[in-house]
RNA sequence: GCUGGAAUCGUGUAGCGGCAAUCACAGGAGACUGUAAAUCUCCCGCCAUUCGGCUUCGUAGGUUCGAGUCCUACUUCCAGCA
Protein backbone atom coordinates (compact mmCIF):
# COMPACT_ATOMS: atom_id res chain seq x y z
CA UNK A 1 0.00 0.00 0.00
CA UNK A 2 3.26 2.43 0.03
CA UNK A 3 4.29 1.51 -3.61
CA UNK A 4 2.43 2.65 -6.62
CA UNK A 5 0.34 -0.07 -8.42
CA UNK A 6 -2.18 -0.23 -10.29
CA UNK A 7 -5.27 -2.87 -10.59
CA UNK A 8 -7.86 -3.44 -13.40
CA UNK A 9 -11.29 -4.35 -12.37
CA UNK A 10 -13.47 -4.24 -14.59
CA UNK A 11 -12.48 -4.52 -18.60
CA UNK A 12 -14.90 -3.94 -21.46
CA UNK A 13 -13.83 -5.83 -24.99
CA UNK A 14 -14.17 -4.61 -28.50
CA UNK A 15 -15.15 -2.21 -29.81
CA UNK A 16 -15.25 -0.77 -26.36
CA UNK A 17 -12.08 -0.66 -24.18
CA UNK A 18 -13.27 0.64 -21.30
CA UNK A 19 -12.01 -0.09 -18.07
CA UNK A 20 -12.20 0.24 -14.60
CA UNK A 21 -9.89 0.17 -12.00
CA UNK A 22 -7.46 1.03 -9.22
CA UNK A 23 -4.43 3.19 -9.01
CA UNK A 24 -2.80 3.05 -5.58
CA UNK A 25 -0.47 5.68 -4.73
CA UNK A 26 1.75 6.25 -1.37
CA UNK A 27 -1.39 9.25 -0.42
CA UNK A 28 -3.80 6.96 -1.43
CA UNK A 29 -6.29 5.49 -4.15
CA UNK A 30 -7.71 6.62 -7.53
CA UNK A 31 -10.55 5.07 -8.75
CA UNK A 32 -10.87 5.10 -13.05
CA UNK A 33 -11.71 5.98 -15.13
CA UNK A 34 -10.85 9.81 -12.93
CA UNK A 35 -10.29 13.39 -13.70
CA UNK A 36 -7.31 14.69 -12.14
CA UNK A 37 -7.82 18.93 -11.26
CA UNK A 38 -5.07 21.11 -12.20
CA UNK A 39 -3.65 22.84 -9.91
CA UNK A 40 -0.58 24.47 -11.94
CA UNK A 41 0.93 26.44 -8.87
CA UNK A 42 0.38 24.10 -6.30
CA UNK A 43 -3.53 25.63 -6.08
CA UNK A 44 -6.47 25.39 -8.03
CA UNK A 45 -7.39 28.71 -9.23
CA UNK A 46 -9.94 30.05 -6.56
CA UNK A 47 -10.50 27.22 -4.72
CA UNK A 48 -9.48 25.45 -1.01
CA UNK A 49 -8.43 22.25 -0.87
CA UNK A 50 -11.72 21.89 1.13
CA UNK A 51 -13.63 23.05 -1.53
CA UNK A 52 -11.43 21.18 -3.87
CA UNK A 53 -12.61 17.94 -1.98
CA UNK A 54 -16.15 18.94 -1.84
CA UNK A 55 -16.28 18.69 -5.87
CA UNK A 56 -15.12 14.70 -5.78
CA UNK A 57 -11.46 15.46 -6.58
CA UNK A 58 -10.05 12.61 -6.10
CA UNK A 59 -5.94 13.68 -7.02
CA UNK A 60 -4.57 16.95 -8.08
CA UNK A 61 -1.82 18.05 -10.81
CA UNK A 62 0.35 20.89 -10.47
CA UNK A 63 3.16 22.02 -12.85
CA UNK A 64 7.27 21.38 -12.21
CA UNK A 65 7.97 24.52 -14.64
CA UNK A 66 5.91 27.05 -13.32
CA UNK A 67 6.79 25.96 -9.25
CA UNK A 68 10.72 25.93 -10.24
CA UNK A 69 10.25 29.50 -10.98
CA UNK A 70 7.80 30.51 -8.07
CA UNK A 71 8.33 29.71 -5.21
CA UNK A 72 11.16 27.19 -6.20
CA UNK A 73 11.21 23.69 -5.90
CA UNK A 74 13.79 23.34 -2.66
CA UNK A 75 10.83 25.31 -0.85
CA UNK A 76 8.69 22.92 -2.08
CA UNK A 77 10.30 20.13 -0.87
CA UNK A 78 11.24 22.08 2.51
CA UNK A 79 7.85 22.59 3.16
CA UNK A 80 7.55 18.22 3.23
CA UNK A 81 6.20 17.63 -0.43
CA UNK A 82 3.50 19.30 -2.43
CA UNK A 83 1.24 17.44 -0.40
CA UNK A 84 2.47 19.26 2.56
CA UNK A 85 2.85 22.89 1.06
CA UNK A 86 -0.66 22.95 -0.35
CA UNK A 87 -2.27 21.28 2.03
CA UNK A 88 -3.98 18.30 -0.19
CA UNK A 89 -3.81 14.93 2.06
CA UNK A 90 -4.43 13.09 -1.13
CA UNK A 91 -2.56 11.87 -4.57
CA UNK A 92 -0.79 14.38 -6.38
CA UNK A 93 0.95 14.83 -9.84
CA UNK A 94 3.33 16.69 -11.54
CA UNK A 95 3.73 18.02 -15.16
CA UNK A 96 7.54 18.28 -16.49
CA UNK A 97 6.90 21.27 -18.48
CA UNK A 98 6.92 19.86 -21.74
CA UNK A 99 3.82 21.48 -22.42
CA UNK A 100 5.24 25.33 -22.05
CA UNK A 101 7.86 24.16 -24.97
CA UNK A 102 4.60 24.23 -26.71
CA UNK A 103 2.70 26.87 -24.90
CA UNK A 104 5.73 29.08 -24.40
CA UNK A 105 7.29 28.38 -27.78
CA UNK A 106 5.94 27.71 -31.51
CA UNK A 107 2.29 28.03 -29.70
CA UNK A 108 3.14 31.62 -27.57
CA UNK A 109 0.31 33.87 -27.41
CA UNK A 110 -1.64 31.55 -29.76
CA UNK A 111 -4.69 30.15 -28.47
CA UNK A 112 -3.74 25.92 -28.06
CA UNK A 113 -7.10 24.90 -29.20
CA UNK A 114 -7.99 21.77 -31.06
CA UNK A 115 -10.22 23.74 -33.51
CA UNK A 116 -7.74 26.34 -33.58
CA UNK A 117 -5.81 27.20 -37.24
CA UNK A 118 -2.93 25.09 -37.36
CA UNK A 119 -1.21 26.64 -39.80
CA UNK A 120 0.76 29.06 -37.95
CA UNK A 121 3.30 28.95 -35.43
CA UNK A 122 4.77 31.75 -33.50
CA UNK A 123 7.40 33.73 -34.85
CA UNK A 124 10.87 32.88 -33.03
CA UNK A 125 11.68 36.30 -32.21
CA UNK A 126 8.80 36.32 -29.76
CA UNK A 127 9.12 32.85 -28.25
CA UNK A 128 9.94 32.35 -24.49
CA UNK A 129 11.19 28.19 -25.54
CA UNK A 130 13.73 27.14 -27.21
CA UNK A 131 14.65 23.43 -28.27
CA UNK A 132 17.76 21.96 -28.68
CA UNK A 133 18.44 18.09 -28.81
CA UNK A 134 19.94 18.50 -25.09
CA UNK A 135 16.62 20.53 -23.69
CA UNK A 136 15.04 23.64 -23.77
CA UNK A 137 16.16 27.17 -22.77
CA UNK A 138 13.31 28.85 -21.38
CA UNK A 139 12.56 32.77 -20.83
CA UNK A 140 10.68 32.75 -17.33
CA UNK A 141 7.37 34.13 -17.87
CA UNK A 142 7.91 35.93 -14.60
CA UNK A 143 11.00 38.14 -15.17
CA UNK A 144 12.11 37.36 -18.27
CA UNK A 145 15.04 35.72 -17.03
CA UNK A 146 16.84 32.67 -18.58
CA UNK A 147 16.56 28.65 -17.34
CA UNK A 148 17.54 25.77 -18.89
CA UNK A 149 15.39 22.68 -18.76
CA UNK A 150 17.14 19.17 -19.43
CA UNK A 151 15.10 16.13 -18.59
CA UNK A 152 17.50 15.69 -15.92
CA UNK A 153 16.51 18.84 -14.04
CA UNK A 154 12.85 18.65 -14.24
CA UNK A 155 13.22 15.03 -12.87
CA UNK A 156 15.26 16.63 -9.87
CA UNK A 157 12.28 19.89 -9.55
CA UNK A 158 9.67 16.67 -9.87
CA UNK A 159 11.68 14.66 -7.57
CA UNK A 160 11.71 17.73 -5.39
CA UNK A 161 8.28 18.64 -5.00
CA UNK A 162 7.09 14.92 -4.71
CA UNK A 163 4.33 14.30 -5.81
CA UNK A 164 3.17 10.56 -6.55
CA UNK A 165 2.72 10.33 -10.13
CA UNK A 166 5.29 12.60 -11.99
CA UNK A 167 5.63 12.64 -16.19
CA UNK A 168 8.89 11.70 -18.41
CA UNK A 169 9.98 15.43 -20.29
CA UNK A 170 8.70 15.82 -23.46
CA UNK A 171 8.37 18.11 -26.50
CA UNK A 172 5.50 19.06 -26.96
CA UNK A 173 5.10 20.30 -31.07
CA UNK A 174 2.72 22.09 -32.88
CA UNK A 175 0.58 20.25 -35.58
CA UNK A 176 1.71 22.93 -38.31
CA UNK A 177 5.31 21.16 -38.21
CA UNK A 178 6.04 18.92 -41.04
CA UNK A 179 6.48 15.28 -40.57
CA UNK A 180 10.17 15.41 -40.75
CA UNK A 181 10.10 18.29 -37.48
CA UNK A 182 7.22 15.40 -36.34
CA UNK A 183 10.24 12.70 -36.21
CA UNK A 184 12.64 15.17 -35.06
CA UNK A 185 10.98 15.88 -31.84
CA UNK A 186 9.95 12.60 -31.32
CA UNK A 187 13.08 10.97 -31.37
CA UNK A 188 14.32 13.54 -29.31
CA UNK A 189 11.43 12.75 -27.00
CA UNK A 190 12.37 9.43 -26.84
CA UNK A 191 16.18 10.18 -25.65
CA UNK A 192 14.50 12.28 -23.26
CA UNK A 193 12.10 9.66 -21.89
CA UNK A 194 15.50 7.50 -21.47
CA UNK A 195 17.18 10.00 -19.19
CA UNK A 196 14.14 10.81 -17.81
CA UNK A 197 13.60 7.27 -16.79
CA UNK A 198 17.17 6.78 -15.59
CA UNK A 199 17.86 9.94 -13.57
CA UNK A 200 14.26 10.08 -11.74
CA UNK A 201 14.73 5.74 -11.21
CA UNK A 202 18.31 7.00 -9.61
CA UNK A 203 17.01 10.01 -7.32
CA UNK A 204 14.02 8.37 -6.44
CA UNK A 205 16.30 5.21 -4.66
CA UNK A 206 19.20 7.34 -3.56
CA UNK A 207 16.67 9.72 -1.34
CA UNK A 208 15.13 6.74 0.14
CA UNK A 209 11.56 7.92 0.12
CA UNK A 210 8.49 6.80 -0.78
CA UNK A 211 8.03 5.57 -4.60
CA UNK A 212 7.29 8.33 -6.79
CA UNK A 213 5.90 6.98 -10.38
CA UNK A 214 7.14 8.51 -13.70
CA UNK A 215 4.95 8.30 -16.65
CA UNK A 216 6.24 8.31 -20.14
CA UNK A 217 4.71 10.94 -22.22
CA UNK A 218 3.59 9.63 -25.77
CA UNK A 219 4.00 12.11 -28.86
CA UNK A 220 3.72 11.80 -32.51
CA UNK A 221 1.04 14.71 -33.78
CA UNK A 222 -1.68 12.97 -35.38
CA UNK A 223 0.60 10.64 -37.74
CA UNK A 224 -0.25 6.92 -37.13
CA UNK A 225 3.38 5.99 -38.31
CA UNK A 226 4.65 7.92 -35.09
CA UNK A 227 2.12 7.50 -32.33
CA UNK A 228 2.35 3.45 -32.92
CA UNK A 229 6.08 3.69 -33.12
CA UNK A 230 6.25 5.68 -29.84
CA UNK A 231 3.36 3.64 -28.27
CA UNK A 232 6.03 0.65 -28.75
CA UNK A 233 9.15 2.27 -27.98
CA UNK A 234 8.04 3.60 -24.48
CA UNK A 235 5.65 0.94 -24.26
CA UNK A 236 8.68 -1.38 -23.43
CA UNK A 237 10.08 0.97 -20.99
CA UNK A 238 9.41 0.57 -17.22
CA UNK A 239 7.29 3.12 -16.81
CA UNK A 240 4.85 3.47 -14.56
CA UNK A 241 2.29 4.44 -16.54
CA UNK A 242 1.53 6.41 -19.50
CA UNK A 243 0.60 10.46 -20.65
CA UNK A 244 -0.48 10.74 -23.93
CA UNK A 245 -0.01 14.20 -25.18
CA UNK A 246 0.46 16.25 -27.97
CA UNK A 247 -1.77 19.02 -29.85
CA UNK A 248 -4.91 16.71 -31.17
CA UNK A 249 -7.12 17.65 -33.62
CA UNK A 250 -10.04 17.11 -31.95
CA UNK A 251 -11.75 15.00 -34.68
CA UNK A 252 -9.26 12.72 -34.32
CA UNK A 253 -9.01 12.62 -30.69
CA UNK A 254 -10.69 8.62 -30.84
CA UNK A 255 -8.65 7.46 -33.32
CA UNK A 256 -5.56 8.31 -31.90
CA UNK A 257 -5.91 7.15 -28.20
CA UNK A 258 -6.93 3.90 -30.02
CA UNK A 259 -4.02 3.76 -32.05
CA UNK A 260 -1.97 4.02 -29.22
CA UNK A 261 -3.66 1.88 -26.62
CA UNK A 262 -3.63 -0.89 -28.69
CA UNK A 263 0.29 -0.70 -29.00
CA UNK A 264 0.79 0.21 -25.39
CA UNK A 265 1.15 -2.48 -22.34
CA UNK A 266 -2.61 -2.98 -21.32
CA UNK A 267 -1.71 -3.08 -17.53
CA UNK A 268 -0.75 0.16 -16.91
CA UNK A 269 -2.69 3.38 -16.56
CA UNK A 270 -3.06 5.73 -19.29
CA UNK A 271 -3.83 9.35 -18.65
CA UNK A 272 -4.78 11.38 -21.51
CA UNK A 273 -3.31 15.13 -20.72
CA UNK A 274 -5.43 17.96 -20.69
CA UNK A 275 -9.06 16.91 -22.08
CA UNK A 276 -11.99 17.55 -20.33
CA UNK A 277 -14.58 18.42 -23.48
CA UNK A 278 -17.40 15.77 -22.45
CA UNK A 279 -17.46 14.57 -25.83
CA UNK A 280 -13.42 14.22 -25.76
CA UNK A 281 -13.40 11.94 -22.67
CA UNK A 282 -16.27 9.64 -23.69
CA UNK A 283 -14.21 9.02 -27.06
CA UNK A 284 -11.17 8.52 -24.87
CA UNK A 285 -12.50 6.26 -22.12
CA UNK A 286 -13.93 4.17 -24.89
CA UNK A 287 -10.76 3.73 -25.80
CA UNK A 288 -8.85 2.70 -22.57
CA UNK A 289 -8.18 5.64 -21.21
CA UNK A 290 -7.84 5.87 -17.22
CA UNK A 291 -7.27 9.50 -16.09
CA UNK A 292 -7.37 13.12 -17.23
CA UNK A 293 -6.51 16.41 -16.12
CA UNK A 294 -7.55 19.52 -17.87
CA UNK A 295 -7.13 23.88 -17.04
CA UNK A 296 -10.36 24.16 -18.53
CA UNK A 297 -13.04 23.86 -15.61
CA UNK A 298 -11.75 26.28 -14.00
CA UNK A 299 -10.21 28.61 -16.38
CA UNK A 300 -13.60 28.40 -18.62
CA UNK A 301 -15.63 29.24 -14.76
CA UNK A 302 -13.74 32.39 -14.36
CA UNK A 303 -14.68 33.54 -17.56
CA UNK A 304 -18.60 33.16 -16.83
CA UNK A 305 -19.39 29.59 -18.68
CA UNK A 306 -20.68 26.66 -16.56
CA UNK A 307 -21.61 23.41 -18.15
CA UNK A 308 -24.94 21.50 -17.64
CA UNK A 309 -26.57 18.51 -18.66
CA UNK A 310 -28.07 20.36 -21.75
CA UNK A 311 -25.00 21.99 -22.51
CA UNK A 312 -22.66 24.62 -22.21
CA UNK A 313 -24.11 27.94 -21.40
CA UNK A 314 -22.23 31.76 -20.46
CA UNK A 315 -23.43 33.28 -17.39
CA UNK A 316 -22.78 36.64 -18.43
CA UNK A 317 -25.12 36.88 -21.45
CA UNK A 318 -28.19 39.40 -20.55
CA UNK A 319 -30.84 36.86 -20.58
CA UNK A 320 -29.66 35.41 -17.15
CA UNK A 321 -29.97 38.79 -15.57
CA UNK A 322 -33.54 37.99 -13.92
CA UNK A 323 -33.15 34.21 -14.37
CA UNK A 324 -33.60 33.25 -10.37
CA UNK A 325 -34.11 29.61 -11.04
CA UNK A 326 -31.06 27.22 -9.76
CA UNK A 327 -27.52 27.04 -11.86
CA UNK A 328 -28.05 23.63 -12.79
CA UNK A 329 -31.11 21.45 -11.71
CA UNK A 330 -29.54 18.09 -11.69
CA UNK A 331 -26.37 19.18 -9.71
CA UNK A 332 -25.99 18.83 -5.60
CA UNK A 333 -22.94 21.01 -5.97
CA UNK A 334 -22.65 23.49 -2.81
CA UNK A 335 -22.99 26.37 -5.83
CA UNK A 336 -26.10 24.85 -7.66
CA UNK A 337 -27.98 24.18 -4.18
CA UNK A 338 -27.55 28.09 -2.44
CA UNK A 339 -27.17 30.03 -5.87
CA UNK A 340 -29.11 31.52 -8.38
CA UNK A 341 -28.13 32.18 -11.85
CA UNK A 342 -29.47 35.65 -11.06
CA UNK A 343 -26.87 35.92 -8.78
CA UNK A 344 -24.10 34.29 -9.93
CA UNK A 345 -24.27 36.70 -13.09
CA UNK A 346 -24.67 39.59 -10.65
CA UNK A 347 -21.05 38.39 -9.09
CA UNK A 348 -19.56 38.19 -12.99
CA UNK A 349 -20.63 41.56 -14.11
CA UNK A 350 -19.88 43.08 -10.68
CA UNK A 351 -16.35 41.70 -11.18
CA UNK A 352 -16.63 39.81 -7.60
CA UNK A 353 -14.33 36.81 -7.03
CA UNK A 354 -16.77 34.65 -5.28
CA UNK A 355 -18.06 34.57 -8.76
CA UNK A 356 -14.85 32.21 -9.88
CA UNK A 357 -14.80 30.31 -6.69
CA UNK A 358 -18.64 29.46 -6.87
CA UNK A 359 -18.43 28.65 -11.36
CA UNK A 360 -14.89 26.47 -9.86
CA UNK A 361 -16.94 24.51 -7.90
CA UNK A 362 -19.52 23.54 -9.97
CA UNK A 363 -17.80 23.03 -13.38
CA UNK A 364 -14.95 20.83 -11.88
CA UNK A 365 -18.12 18.75 -10.17
CA UNK A 366 -19.73 18.28 -13.31
CA UNK A 367 -16.87 17.25 -15.14
CA UNK A 368 -15.62 15.04 -12.29
CA UNK A 369 -19.04 13.91 -11.38
CA UNK A 370 -19.34 13.02 -15.28
CA UNK A 371 -16.45 11.03 -15.57
CA UNK A 372 -17.49 9.09 -12.35
CA UNK A 373 -20.38 8.08 -13.52
CA UNK A 374 -18.58 6.65 -16.50
CA UNK A 375 -16.72 4.64 -14.20
CA UNK A 376 -20.26 3.25 -12.81
CA UNK A 377 -21.98 2.38 -16.31
CA UNK A 378 -18.51 0.48 -17.25
CA UNK A 379 -19.03 -1.67 -14.01
CA UNK A 380 -22.87 -2.11 -15.29
CA UNK A 381 -21.77 -2.78 -18.70
CA UNK A 382 -24.16 0.60 -19.64
CA UNK A 383 -21.31 2.34 -21.21
CA UNK A 384 -22.35 2.48 -24.48
CA UNK A 385 -25.62 3.45 -23.85
CA UNK A 386 -24.75 5.94 -21.52
CA UNK A 387 -22.33 7.48 -23.64
CA UNK A 388 -25.32 7.69 -26.39
CA UNK A 389 -27.73 9.15 -24.07
CA UNK A 390 -25.46 11.40 -22.50
CA UNK A 391 -24.08 13.25 -25.31
CA UNK A 392 -27.03 13.45 -27.23
CA UNK A 393 -28.94 15.29 -24.44
CA UNK A 394 -25.55 17.91 -23.82
CA UNK A 395 -24.97 18.48 -27.82
CA UNK A 396 -29.15 18.62 -28.45
C1' G B 1 -24.45 91.48 -11.89
C1' C B 2 -19.23 91.38 -13.91
C1' U B 3 -14.89 88.49 -15.74
C1' G B 4 -13.01 84.06 -17.43
C1' G B 5 -13.77 78.78 -18.92
C1' A B 6 -16.70 74.69 -20.79
C1' A B 7 -20.73 72.25 -23.74
C1' U B 8 -18.48 65.77 -28.52
C1' C B 9 -21.85 58.18 -28.70
C1' G B 10 -25.06 55.69 -21.79
C1' U B 11 -20.69 57.95 -18.72
C1' G B 12 -15.78 60.34 -18.55
C1' U B 13 -12.78 62.07 -22.49
C1' A B 14 -9.41 63.09 -27.46
C1' G B 15 -9.87 66.47 -31.32
C1' C B 16 -7.25 72.88 -32.41
C1' G B 17 -9.87 74.09 -40.80
C1' G B 18 -10.35 68.15 -44.57
C1' C B 19 -13.24 62.44 -39.50
C1' A B 20 -18.66 59.16 -38.34
C1' A B 21 -14.83 61.73 -35.21
C1' U B 22 -9.74 59.22 -30.13
C1' C B 23 -9.34 56.49 -25.72
C1' A B 24 -11.39 54.27 -21.33
C1' C B 25 -15.48 52.43 -18.79
C1' A B 26 -20.37 50.67 -19.19
C1' G B 27 -23.28 47.61 -22.72
C1' G B 28 -23.74 43.27 -26.47
C1' A B 29 -21.79 38.66 -28.67
C1' G B 30 -18.05 34.89 -29.11
C1' A B 31 -13.70 32.03 -27.73
C1' C B 32 -11.10 29.24 -23.98
C1' U B 33 -8.81 21.31 -23.71
C1' G B 34 -0.85 18.74 -19.56
C1' U B 35 -2.80 27.66 -17.19
C1' A B 36 1.95 33.98 -19.36
C1' A B 37 -5.53 33.36 -18.86
C1' A B 38 -10.32 36.91 -12.97
C1' U B 39 -7.75 36.39 -20.16
C1' C B 40 -8.47 37.19 -25.38
C1' U B 41 -11.41 38.55 -29.94
C1' C B 42 -15.32 41.16 -32.34
C1' C B 43 -19.57 44.85 -32.24
C1' C B 44 -21.12 49.37 -30.08
C1' G B 45 -24.86 57.18 -34.35
C1' C B 46 -28.85 55.34 -38.09
C1' C B 47 -29.72 52.29 -42.60
C1' A B 48 -27.48 48.32 -45.80
C1' U B 49 -25.55 41.27 -46.48
C1' U B 50 -21.15 43.90 -49.66
C1' C B 51 -19.87 48.49 -52.26
C1' G B 52 -21.86 52.14 -49.63
C1' G B 53 -25.70 55.69 -48.09
C1' C B 54 -27.74 59.05 -44.32
C1' U B 55 -27.68 62.24 -40.02
C1' U B 56 -24.21 64.05 -36.24
C1' C B 57 -20.18 67.22 -31.86
C1' G B 58 -25.76 72.61 -26.68
C1' U B 59 -29.22 76.06 -30.10
C1' A B 60 -29.49 79.59 -34.20
C1' G B 61 -26.90 82.23 -37.67
C1' G B 62 -22.18 83.50 -40.20
C1' U B 63 -16.95 83.07 -42.49
C1' U B 64 -14.78 79.19 -45.79
C1' C B 65 -14.12 74.99 -51.51
C1' G B 66 -14.59 72.64 -46.68
C1' A B 67 -16.37 73.84 -39.50
C1' G B 68 -16.59 69.59 -33.73
C1' U B 69 -12.57 72.90 -34.71
C1' C B 70 -12.90 80.24 -36.60
C1' C B 71 -16.77 84.54 -35.74
C1' U B 72 -21.68 86.42 -33.55
C1' A B 73 -25.92 85.82 -30.51
C1' C B 74 -28.58 82.84 -27.29
C1' U B 75 -29.08 78.70 -23.59
C1' U B 76 -26.99 75.83 -19.73
C1' C B 77 -23.04 74.59 -16.45
C1' C B 78 -18.30 75.60 -13.72
C1' A B 79 -14.68 78.95 -11.41
C1' G B 80 -13.21 83.84 -9.61
C1' C B 81 -14.94 88.73 -8.29
C1' A B 82 -19.05 91.37 -6.45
Amino acid sequence: MNKFSFTIDKSLGNPTFARTGIIHTPHGDIKTPAFIVVGTKATVKALTPEQVKDTGAQAILANAYHLYLQPGHKIVEKAGGLSEFANWDGPTFTDSGGFQVLSLGSGYKKVISMDSDLSTNAPKSSRHAFVDDDGVNFKSVIDGSMHRFTPELSMEIQHSIGADICFAFDELTSLAETYEYQVEALNRTHRWAERSLNHFRKLNKESGRPYQALFGVLQGANHEDLRRQTAKFLGAMSFDGYGIGGAIEKSKLGEIVGWVTEELPVDKPRHLLGISEPDDMFNAVAKGIDTFDCVSPTRVARNGAVYTLDGRINLRKACYKEDFSQLDPDCDCYTCQNYSRAYLHHLLKAGERLAATLLSIHNEAFIIRLVDSMRTSIEDGSFEDYRQKWLSRYYH
